[in-house]
Parts: C-alpha cells; sequence; structure tokens
DNA sequence: TATTATTACTTACAGAAAGTAAGTAATTTT
DNA sequence: AAAATTACTTACTTTCTGTAAGTAATAATA
C-alpha cells in the first residue's frame, strides 16, 4: 500500500486555469506563426474576452507582439500576432562526444551567434573549464544585445539526476555524479537548465525541424554514441531514472549478452561513429593483406561504400542490419509517428533511410515515417530555446524583463 | 507547416476546473483506499470547502460512501471516506489467444461473478459469436444483482483503431478491419470500450496489482504470443497508431531481418507460448533419436526443465535469453519503474526473473524492478474496471445511475 | 463621398468555481 | 461539566471564464 504523501495527484486552481490558457495560446501561435485574436478564440475554444485578456498579458511581458501585419476579408482586418522572436533570447550549449558549441539563440529559432571548439575529451575538469568559458563568453555577448535573455540550456551526453542538478554518468566528459548545476550557478545567475544532449535536439527538431505539428516522435542520434529523444504526446519523456532513450545499450543479439558495457553500450559498440570505424579497421585487412589500415572515420567508411569499395560496403551493410534492428525495436516498442535520424552521421543518412525502410517492410505491423534531421548540428542548440521557453512560461507565468 | 486545424492545443473552461478536481479525488481515495475531507484538503492541497463540495457530488452520484469508520485522534473524529465499490459493477470480456473468459467485477476490484470458456480460434463470425454470448449472459446477470453497471470492456489480443471501432488485426480471432463496437452496440445498450488485452491488464496490475503506485511501468505478458502495456507518468500509453508495446516482433538478432513476419512476429517466433513449444519440438530429437515427440506446451518445457531434462534446460535457457534481449531493448527505451512479467507463461516467471536479472546487470545501464504478474489470468478482467471508470468519470462528470 | 454592411475587438456585467475566515459539531482532556 | 482540540460547514470574497452588447475599422454600395 503506498504511503499517502508518495500520491502525485495533480488538482488545479482558479489562477492555474489562466496558466494552462495561456500556454495553449502560445502554442498555438508557435505552430502558426501569427493569428489573430478572433482566430485564436475560435480555434482554442476559448471565448474572445478571454482571448484579449491573455494576449494582453503576454504583450504586456514581452512575449508577444503584434506583428503590424493585417489580413482582410471583409470587414475590420484582423490584428496578425506572433511571438516576439527578437526580444527574447536563449544562451544554448551543445557538449558533444567530441566538440562544443554554443550559440545565442532567439525565440524563432534564428541564431544571432555561434561558437565553436572541438577539444573536449580532457578530464572533468578541464571539460567543465571548457563549459565554463562557453557560458560566461555567451553570456556577455548575449548582454550587449538589446533583448532580454531568458536563460540557457546546456546539453549534456550522459545520464543526468535532473532533481539533484548532477550528472549521473557522462564518460565522454569524465563525469561522474558531477554537481554541474552547483558548479555553473557559481559562474551566472541565469536560470539554468540541464538536459541530455539527444533529448534537447529532439525538442530542437518538434519547434524547428521536421518534428513540428508530430505529437509523438523519437529522434535517434548517431555520433560518438548512440542515443535517442522521445516525445510522446508532445511532451518529452524522460522514464523514471531520466534514462530512457539509452538505446546504445540496445542488444541487437542474444550474444550480446555475454559482455558487460560500462559506458559503451551494445548497440554502439557495432553502430555509432566509434563502432563503424572499429569494424571497418577489422574488415579492411581482409581485403588489403600486409598493408597498414588509413586513418579511419565513419564518414570515410560511409564514402568509401559510395566510392564502391567491397570492406567498406560490407561495414556499411552491417551497420544498416543493426540500425534498421535497433529502429525496429524501438518502433514496436512506442509506435511513434515519426522517426528523425540524426547526429554526426546524419550527413550520411541519405544513404541510410531507404535501405532501413526496405529491411523493416513487412518485419514489422507498422512502419513510420522516418526522416533525416532538418536542423543538423543546430538541433540542440535550437532545442534550447525550447527547454527553457517552457521552462519560463510554466513557472515565470507573468513576470518579465 | 501544419494546418491549423489539426493544432491540438488544451485550454481549460471553468467547468472542467471541477472534473479535475474531481478526478484527483477520486485518483486518491482509489490509491490510499479511505481517507476523510481534510485530509483530501491537505494533501491535495485545494481548500476544505472545495473538498467538501467535491465529495458531496461524489457521494450524489454514488461513486463515493461514508465507511462508516472513524479516525480518532484527540479532537472530533474524522468521517472517513472510500470508493463505493459495492454499488459500481463492471464487465470485463478478456479474448485470449485460446479461450475466452468474462465476469463482473466492483470497483474494489472484486469478482463477483466469472465464465470462462477455453474454445476461441474457430472463424471471426464463430468467435464474434462466443463473445457476443459472454456479453449477453454477463449483462443479464450483472442486472439481476443490485447495483449499477457502468459499462463493459472487452480486452483483444490484437491492434485496435478505438476512434472508428474496428479490430484492425488479430490474427488469433480471424478479424481484419473488423466493425466490433458497431456489432456490438447491436446486442447492448452499456458503454462499451475496446482495448487491447495487455493493455487492460497493465491497467489492473496498475490498480489493483504489483503496479500500485508506480506511475512508470511496463508489462510484458507472455502467452500464445507476446505483448506489452506500456504505462507513463500514470497514463495508458497507446503510440500514435495505437500498436505500441508490439513487443512480439522486437528483432532478437540481424538474422531475424530476412523473414516476412505477417501476424506473428520474430520474438514470438522463439519465445512465446507457441514458440518454446516449437524449438522444443525442434530440440528435442537430438536427445531422444528414433522416437517420436510428446505432446508438448510451454508448460511442458518448464516443467521438463524444473526436472532436470537436458533437451528442456537448453531451449529453456535459449528462451530467457531472448526475453532477456527484448526487455532489456524495452528497459533502455522507455526506462520504467517496474516491469511486470505475466500472461500464460506467469506462472513460470519464477524461473525466469532472476536469470534475465543474471543476464542484463551491467548490460545495461540502469535495471527497474522485475516482478511477476499479481493478478494472473485475473489482470484483464480488473483492468476493465480501470478502463471503464475512467472512461465514466472522465465524461459522465456529475451524471449518475 | 457618405452610408451601410461586415467583421474585429472591447467593455460591462453575469456565472462558476476556488479560496478565506469565521462559524458549528463532535470528541478528548482536564 | 468546562475547556481544548480537531473536523467539517457556512457566508462571503476573489478570480477566473463566458455572454451580450457595445465601439472600431474596413469594404461594399449608393
Amino acid at each position: 500500500m503506498p504511503d499517502p504523501s508518495d500520491v502525485s495527484v495533480r488538482t488545479i486552481a482558479q489562477s492555474e486555469m489562466r496558466t494552462i490558457n495561456r500556454s495553449a495560446v502560445l502554442e498555438y501561435l508557435r505552430l502558426v506563426k501569427a493569428a489573430s485574436r478572433t482566430e485564436i478564440a475560435a480555434r482554442l475554444q476559448i471565448s474572445q474576452p478571454s482571448t484579449g485578456r491573455i494576449i494582453d498579458e503576454l504583450i504586456e511581458s514581452g512575449l508577444v507582439r503584434s506583428s503590424g501585419r493585417k489580413e482582410r476579408l471583409r470587414g475590420r482586418s484582423r490584428d496578425l500576432l506572433e511571438l516576439n522572436a527578437d526580444n527574447n533570447l536563449v544562451i544554448g550549449i551543445d557538449l558533444g562526444g567530441s566538440h562544443i558549441s554554443g550559440a545565442i539563440v532567439n525565440l524563432g529559432g534564428e541564431i544571432l551567434q555561434k561558437f565553436t571548439d572541438s577539444a573536449i575529451g580532457g578530464s572533468g575538469e578541464e571539460n567543465f573549464d571548457k563549459l565554463a568559458g562557453f557560458l560566461r563568453l555567451l553570456q556577455t555577448e548575449a548582454q550587449r544585445l538589446p533583448a532580454r535573455i531568458l536563460g540557457a540550456a546546456i546539453g549534456v551526453p550522459g545520464i543526468l539526476d535532473s532533481r539533484a542538478g548532477l550528472v549521473r554518468l557522462a564518460p565522454g566528459l569524465d563525469w561522474i555524479d558531477f554537481p554541474l548545476r552547483q558548479r555553473l550557478e557559481r559562474i551566472s545567475d541565469l536560470p539554468l537548465i540541464l538536459e541530455n544532449d539527444v533529448n534537447l535536439a529532439v525538442l530542437g527538431e518538434f519547434w524547428y525541424g521536421v518534428g513540428r505539428g508530430v505529437r509523438d516522435l523519437v529522434m535517434v542520434a548517431i555520433g560518438t554514441g548512440i542515443g535517442a529523444g522521445i516525445i510522446l504526446d508532445g511532451k518529452l519523456h524522460r522514464g523514471y531514472s531520466e534514462s530512457s532513450g539509452e538505446v546504445g545499450y540496445i542488444l541487437p543479439g542474444i550474444q550480446f549478452l555475454n559482455h558487460k558495457y560500462p559506458g559503451f553500450g551494445a548497440l554502439e559498440s557495432v553502430a555509432s561513429g566509434k563502432g563503424i570505424a572499429d569494424q571497418a579497421l577489422k574488415k579492411w585487412p581482409l581485403f588489403h593483406a600486409g598493408e597498414s589500415p588509413p586513418e579511419m572515420e565513419a564518414v570515410d567508411v560511409f564514402r568509401a561504400a559510395r566510392d564502391g569499395q567491397p570492406w567498406a560496403v560490407q561495414v556499411v551493410s552491417e551497420t544498416i542490419d543493426y540500425l534498421s534492428l535497433a529502429l525496429g525495436n524501438i518502433i514496436v516498442c512506442v509506435d511513434p509517428e515519426l522517426v528523425i535520424l540524426g547526429g554526426g552521421i546524419a550527413s550520411s543518412a541519405s544513404m541510410l533511410i531507404d535501405p532501413i525502410r526496405e529491411r523493416l517492410t513487412g518485419v514489422i505491423p507498422r512502419l513510420p515515417r522516418i526522416e533525416e534531421s532538418a536542423l543538423k548540428e543546430r538541433a540542440a542548440l535550437l532545442g534550447a530555446v525550447v527547454r527553457v521557453f517552457q521552462n519560463f512560461t510554466d513557472y515565470t507565468v507573468v513576470a518579465s524583463g
């Protein structure tokens, strides 16, 4: 019998009604880009006076503006409203497997400034220092701009504990139980959000990329490792221990049960950027006896396969087998409307999608749309806007800058 | 750019506030079994007068009653309220792979009457006739009881289209695009709900079984086939095309990509009740040259393995490998707090759970609790109560019988 | 060009539900 | 029996949404 204090049942107070309806209006404006009060009232089934009051608040708070444009039919023309993109900035930082990038992005998803540094992978402290430098730089630059900063979101390739503000495990950054929030709060007074990097990426695609308007989608990011971000019913699904979508640990065969995978999963060992390179290094000598193999990264393997080199063709074919299996298993579990392929090898996604579709046809009951990331390496940076904005509108209801 | 009319954004009206809070009170009473007005108000953060008004409505509508019991501390004793189990009945029917069972269940999860018939699997029309007979019988019996009937829920082993009321695909029943709701409406005027059988089962465990108080759980039912029911954030996850949890189609190795699986998936071919028997029939002759194999069902294989017969030990070990792989892949995708093993082989679950835990330890990042179904073959029948009740309280806000 | 029709938005007030504060009711303690 | 304590209710306020009737802005028409 559960303890009563564990029960999480949501009630609702008068004031939350306004919050909910305000969120709905914001969501609607985001999706349709521009709409009049009358249209909003009709579509969202709230009365015109309520709509007007909500819009007044949103304009007052700086989140929405009248675009100046008018829509005219017969009578008085409609005053088109839109999100006030220019006035609301977010700082996004993406800690990748091998690089770090950060940007100042506005609410419209436009990147105003972007910085990148390729060297990541030293000690945990070095990586933190690099991150801290990025945050300081971006905040300084953003403060020069004539707009308010809503906050910053940082995408971390690993498993987080949001409540405690810890990075539980991020092997690529050499962080174990690293108190990231606490450390960053000493550097910046902005509202800070820590999020899994692929979760940020799927949020980016959800608002600004191929996921627009889709309510159930999965983004599979294949880079140094493999991870998935899952949005169900329009809401990011994090899982009980915030480790949903750790699909790098998918087991692509029962023979994989006999190994342990500390920090780098079974699927990752054969189908991630690193896995592909490893497989290629094993395969290459079979075709080039006696020679010493060249520098090998996943892109090189894909290029060689495109050129028709047999060793590479074989590796790519096997990679596609493993990815097909992984996508198939994800799909039969969660049944999304759309699967997005992204991450470092998104540039090769066009080589993958059709073969994957072909391998899965008839093998699983229903194949969803599978598409290439539209935002590529910008996905997580734009996802930062989504994450901060959702946080901002959820909590700071009317307050403004 | 999405069409505005596709946008599904929820707004909220004054009257819905009451609905939401009423649902919260019901949910709380369900979880704690009995509570006073004061306790409810304190726990759910609603004022005492509001709580009182809601309780008045719920008593008026017959869903809640004062239990008569009192809780006493120092001053006036608390009037303990509880769900009015005796006054609210639901008819549940579970269409299994080989049998049909139906029951009259009260809101407390007590089965008042139960009927079972083993023969299912003829033509689609024969199966429908059998179902129709069960529904008529149960309704007649239920109407004799001095309580109102909230509705009936039918668990179907297949993929549904709830909106259209169709059974899209249920191979075991010989139904393809079968207009089940329409056909049943001619027989009964009760509110009828069609639901996937494993979805019903997981709802049953969620309210009345080992899933009580858990908000993210997966139930894997292994019977003739293999299916999963998924509850995320306290809500049944159905997926975009209502085919989430079709884990019988999980691919347990890339070699499974080379076959088509119409109606019976790759995992099912090796690890379902039927799959286990098939594997055993292949393995048996290797140990008994010349002899003709006995009647073989999954339970026989498990029994033989428990007796230490080598052919059966091998088959069970392989089955456990495949199930470990399947559970591992489900877990890394959705990250549940709890995985429940159920279905026909739930009786052998105790033989499976520890070996599965062992095989997955260190292989995936975090192992959730894995437990045996508490309700066994009653899970879906009790899940019917949950499903009907949720429907009833969502729609029939104040109206009552 | 002035008038009318049409549509967009606003204002004034009504209704609904939650909340506050101060009651009454039922027990235990003194 | 009176006081203290706790549970529930009643009376009234606040905060939302909604309805109906305005005013505002534009196109169509005379």
